[in-house]
DNA sequence: TTAGTGACGATTA
DNA sequence: CTAATCGCCACTA
């Protein structure tokens, strides 16, 4: 079947995240090299259900809102997940987003 | 092959 | 400031 190397790569920054840190997918898609297309990484966050390694409940989108916890087995359990990483969360939205924001970049 | 979709982002009106 | 639209890349029907 087909190389799943864009798999990989997404799976590569979302497992760097550091406990009790968050990114947004446009970070991540720009460390890719395709930051371009947010989308692709949220898409390849689908994919990650087959591999549990992925923290997606650690990925939000750019305005820290939790867009992605309706994919999630529960209603809240991304928010519960943060939350249990010391992160706030109120109403699907990050609190101190900007603070607890990680950039991949900072890999390279 | 064409068209539609998507866990986004930025820009324009 | 808010709303709406386009662009993106990859995938599916």
């Amino acid at each position: 079947m087909a190389e799943e190397n864009f798999f990989e790569r997404v799976y590569a920054i979302a497992r760097q995240i550091p406990y009790g840190r968050v990114t947004s997918y446009g970070a991540i898609a720009k460390a890719l090299g395709t930051a371009r297309s947010a989308r692709m990484v949220g898409w390849a966050m689908n994919a990650c259900h087959n591999m549990d390694d992925v923290p997606a409940h650690r990925v939000v989108n750019r305005k820290g809102l939790l867009t992605g916890k309706h994919h999630f087995d529960g209603t809240n359990l991304m928010q519960q997940l943060l939350e249990n990483e010391g992160i706030q969360v109120i109403n699907n939205q990050i609190v101190d987003f900007d603070k607890h924001f990680w950039q991949p970049e900072i890999t390279l």
